[in-house]
DNA sequence: ACCTGAACACCGTTCAAGT
DNA sequence: ACCTGAACACCGTTCAAGT
C-alpha cells in the first residue's frame, strides 16, 4: 500500500453504501472485517463512525426503505396505495435479509422509517378512520407485512425452481401424514404455499377493507 | 471429575430440555460451549445428537409450541378458539425469543408445529369458508402472529416500567417532528404504541372477523 | 459407542500506539 | 484527527484420538 493508493478519509454514508451492497443478494450477514477489506481499511475503522455495529445496521436497514413510499404516487384510491407501499416494502425485505431482521426488532426512527411512516398513516387516515383505529391498522399491516417478509424470505431466496420444489416436498409431507390425526392437513395440503407474495395480498386486503369498511369506505 | 460424578449418556431429550430452560428469560442466545458446561459434557459433544445447531434449535422452538392448542379446549366459538391459540402463540414467542427467530424463517414441520397447524386450519374450516381461503387465512394469522412476536420481543422483554418508558420516548420524538412536514405523525403519536397485546388482537379480530364473513358466518 | 482435545476459521469490540 | 496493531473474549464446527 504505498501512499498514491492510500484512501480518502472514510465517511458514515461510504460505509453505509457498501455495507448496503454487501447485505444484497445472498449474502446474508456482513462482518466489520468483510466491510473493512472492501473499503480498504482496518476492521475497526468503522468505531469512529459508529458507536456498534447494531447502529451500522439500522442505518443500512434505512438505507433500504428509502422511496418505498414513490411507489404510491398518483395513486388515487387509499387502500391500492396502501398495497402498493406495502408490497414494495415487503419486496424489499425480501431481497436483503439483513435489514429485514433489524426492522423486524421493533422501530429504527430513522429518517426513511418516519417517511414511510407518516406516508402509511396518511393513507390509513384517508380511509376515514377514528384515529385510534389508524393507530392499530398501522400497527397491524406492518406486523403483517414484516412477519410476512421475515417467514418467507429464506425459500423466496431459493429462486422459482428451489421455491416450487420446497413448496412440493411440504406438501407431500403434510399429504403423507395420517388422516384421521391431521384431518384438516391432509385436506388443504394441496391448497397450502400457492404463492407467498399472493397469499400477502390477500392478507392485507382483508386487513385494509376491513378497515376501509370500519371507515365508512367500504 | 471422579469417576462416580461422571454422567449418565447424553440423549437428545435431555440437551433439548436443557437448551430450552437455557433460551428462557432474557438470554436470547443459546452456544453449544455454555449448553455443553451446563449439560456436564464437551461442548462437542451435542454433535453426536444433532447434525448442526440449527437442528438443534428447531427441536427447542418446537419445544416452545407444546400444548398451545390447549387453551382453545371448551372454547366453541371458532373465532374464539382461534384467538385464544393465537394469543398463547405470540405469548410463547414473546418469552422465547431464540424460538421465535426460528420459526419466523419458515416452518419446521415438527410434530408440536404439525399439531398447531392442524388445529388452526380445522378452526379456520370451521368458519365455513372455501379451502383456498383457509390456506391463505392460515397463512395471513400466523404472519401477523409471527411479525407481532418478533416486532414486540424487544420492548416487551423489558418489563412493565421500561415499557412504557420506551413507548413514552417514542412518542415525544414523533411529538417533536416538523407538523408540516409529518402532519399525520405528529396528529397520531399520542395514540400509537398503545399495548402491544391490545393491538395484536385488534388486528388478529379484524382479520379473523372478514374471513367469517367470507364464510357466512359473520 | 460415545465423548474429549485440539485445532480451524471465524466473530464484535477495546484500547494503546502510530502518523 | 483518523486509523492501525494487537489483543480479548468469544463463536460453530471438524476430526483424530481416547476409553
Amino acid at each position: 500500500m504505498s501512499d498514491r493508493t492510500r484512501r480518502a478519509p472514510l465517511s458514515a454514508d461510504e460505509i453505509v453504501a457498501v455495507a448496503w451492497e454487501m447485505s444484497g443478494g445472498d449474502a446474508d450477514a456482513v462482518s466489520l472485517r468483510d466491510l473493512g477489506a472492501r473499503l480498504g481499511v482496518h476492521p475497526t475503522a468503522v468505531y469512529r463512525h459508529f458507536p456498534d455495529k447494531h447502529e451500522l445496521m439500522c442505518a443500512v436497514a434505512d438505507r433500504t426503505l428509502a422511496g418505498v413510499c414513490d411507489v404510491a404516487d398518483g395513486v388515487d384510491d387509499p387502500v391500492e396505495a396502501l398495497v402498493a407501499v406495502l408490497s414494495a416494502l415487503r419486496g424489499r425485505l425480501l431481497s436483503r435479509p439483513a435489514a429485514a431482521r433489524v426492522l423486524a426488532q421493533g422501530p429504527t426512527r430513522r429518517v426513511n422509517e418516519v417517511t414511510l411512516t407518516e406516508r402509511l398513516l396518511g393513507l390509513l387516515r384517508a380511509l376515514g378512520l377514528p384515529d385510534a383505529d389508524v393507530a392499530r391498522g398501522y400497527h397491524a399491516v406492518v406486523e403483517l407485512t414484516v412477519g410476512s417478509a421475515v417467514i418467507d424470505q429464506p425459500v423466496d431466496a431459493l429462486g422459482a425452481p428451489g421455491r416450487a420444489a420446497t413448496y412440493d416436498r411440504w406438501r407431500a409431507d403434510y399429504l403423507a401424514l395420517d388422516a384421521d390425526r391431521y384431518p384438516a392437513l391432509v385436506a388443504l395440503a394441496p391448497v397450502l404455499y400457492r404463492g407467498a407474495g399472493e397469499d400477502f395480498e390477500f392478507a392485507l386486503r382483508l386487513l385494509l377493507e376491513a378497515l376501509a369498511r370500519r371507515g365508512g369506505r367500504g
